[in-house]
DNA sequence: TTTTTCAACGAAAACGTTTTCGATTTTACC
DNA sequence: GGTAAAATCGAAAACGTTTTCGTTGAAAAA
């Protein structure tokens, strides 16, 4: 019933719980035939360290944190998906907490999982995060600390980030590069990096073509999130206003999802009227009518290189030499389909 | 820099570990004025106790396991974001793993967590898993196991599931009420309850409306997913052997609309020619064209649901109460939508 | 033979808490 | 003043490991 411990097994073989010990761990000085008893004795007991006491000598628990806005999220399931499979493979299990988008929250999470003293913590920022003291105090205990996606600039870690204007500048171009004249931009919320990132993006594409930038054809969202309703409404309000908007570059493929659902909805033909790209590349916008041409985000991909940052920094810690921050920057691509011409 | 102790508050108060420990804890035998002094000590020093020995010495580490198939998946999705949402009011950490459909890597992550002494475990089975030994062992350890949606009948544990049998009954019915003479059945893998159980109610659906029951209507997956591929498949093959099939039935959305998919691209008019119900209710089910009718499986509050019971568990345990267990089953309703008439 | 070396083991401290139980001091009461 | 009761504190054990440092005995070298 209760677990077995080292002392009883010493204590079945006459010999010492430190004997025990360095037996199961290999040590060379124990001898092969006392180690082979041990081992088997353990074996048949079914033995497994106590990692609460393991965790209280070593200082570490091979737990890491992981704080996102939202567990329901195409892109961030797959984050998720990608983190879970490294940690794995180092023998690191993940705790996940979510944001909310909230600032306060985000907050809350991230002194949690602080005070339950994980080796380390891997974060992407709610949309209206602009204070960053509680992730400094992270930082000043020495805990590694690796940001993706959604960063804030100023917080001196490692990040893994995609190129957020270029991939904008590259969905603003093919509008351009497939007839569309007058280019309108869903935003999103005003705050995070990746907004400004892309909006830079293709105001860039805009004026580099030649084309004018107009700040009116901007549409920003009501609240933090991204959502299908935010899509809706923006689609509906360019459509009342008829500015002869011939395209639409639109920050995530979920807004890009409900914008689609309106102009089906009042008959705007898409691409024929209005071509439209979305962000992000959900699988979704590959089964809906149109697919939706769209910027592929390798969230797996950046699940997977996030954890490693961060396991190269516990193990630095661990061997008490300083690292200095990385900013790594994975590839996207456009990925044409329906919902822009040719 | 290193983190603060109850004995080094001690020693700045030149009062013994105790007296700090039970202060900071409000015990009685400790007078209001040292209290005082203590937790306000504790704060500017920012004091958060060593989890690692909290843990060892109370035997618990406020966290618990979930293991489930496959993190990018609408509706586990939103039953983690209810088992972490319902865990954290009463302080407890999720530490989340997948099995990948796979009976072996479901073994291994139950080992896991089990080596990592949660208080408790929540799962949600592999499509493949047969052999309960791991399960039974984790019952027979004290340790408190709660499944959900993808359960084993055979299993002594508590489990939160919905009525899948009444639920394809329900969607199977709709069928036959909107005119479906000839209704087919996509049932997904051979083994899991839900899989079967759904196809028990389609059939009992058809029996009870005299309906003839033809075993070639329901057409299998290759492996043990229910994937977007599979739903194509089947559908290219059903509509290859022309059996006058004017509805069908589908195990889960992601294959429905897979199918739905693969309809178009044959110019198969839905409902028109062929109705379909999925089963989920993802959100994508409602963006689709046509959008699709389809059972609504409360995947939020059945996360909620299995958290709360674990935690009943836990408790009886620590009040060393025994406890029979719960066969909790939520409601579903049926989203009628555009893939079937009227 | 004596000395040196080495293999094999164990005692004990440490990690930071919680909790029991006994000791001491203060207060209340007669 | 003396006694009883209550209030306040602390010593110490315990949780189960890991690791340092000694100790022992036997083998090897002198």
């Amino acid at each position: 019933m209760k677990p077995v411990t080292l002392k009883e097994i010493a204590e079945k073989l006459n010999i010492s719980v430190t004997t025990v010990s360095k037996a199961l761990k290999d040590y060379s000085d124990v001898s092969p035939k006392t180690k082979a008893l041990v081992k088997e004795l353990a074996a048949t007991l079914n033995y497994t360290p106590n990692s609460f006491a393991v965790n209280l000598r070593t200082k570490e628990s091979k737990t890491i944190g992981l704080v996102i806005p939202e567990v329901v999220h195409h892109f961030f399931s797959n984050v998720i998906k990608g983190i879970i499979s490294e940690a794995e493979k180092e023998g690191y299990l993940v705790i996940i907490l979510q944001s909310n988008e909230s600032y306060e929250l985000e907050k809350k999470q991230v002194e949690l999982l602080m005070s339950h003293r994980v080796d380390g913590i891997l974060i992407s920022l709610a949309n209206g995060t602009a204070d960053f003291k509680h992730l400094n105090a992270v930082i000043e205990q020495d805990k590694p600390l690796v940001m993706f996606d959604k960063i804030a600039k100023l917080v001196k870690c490692s990040k893994i980030i995609i190129d957020d204007q270029k991939a904008a500048y590259m969905a603003t171009q093919h509008l351009i590069d497939t007839g569309c004249k007058r280019i309108a931009h869903f935003r999103g919320p005003l705050l995070p990096q990746n907004s400004i990132d892309r909006f830079l993006g293709y105001k860039k594409a805009l004026l580099d073509n030649g084309m004018e930038y107009d700040p009116s054809l901007v549409y920003l969202n009501d609240c933090d999130e991204n959502s299908f309703d935010d899509g809706k409404m923006n689609a509906a309000k360019l459509y009342q206003e008829q500015k002869g908007v011939d395209g639409i570059f639109i920050n995530t493929d979920m807004v890009a999802i409900g914008a689609i659902s309106e102009f089906n909805r009042l008959g705007v033909k898409i691409p024929e009227e209005i071509s439209i790209v979305g962000f992000s590349n959900w699988f979704m916008s590959s089964v809906i009518s149109p697919t939706i041409t769209t910027i592929d985000q390798p969230g797996y991909v950046m699940g997977q290189t996030a954890f490693k940052q961060l396991y190269k920094e516990i193990k630095a810690i661990k061997n008490k030499t300083v690292l200095s921050p990385e900013i790594i920057q994975l590839e996207t691509a456009l990925v044409k389909r329906e919902s822009t011409k040719n």
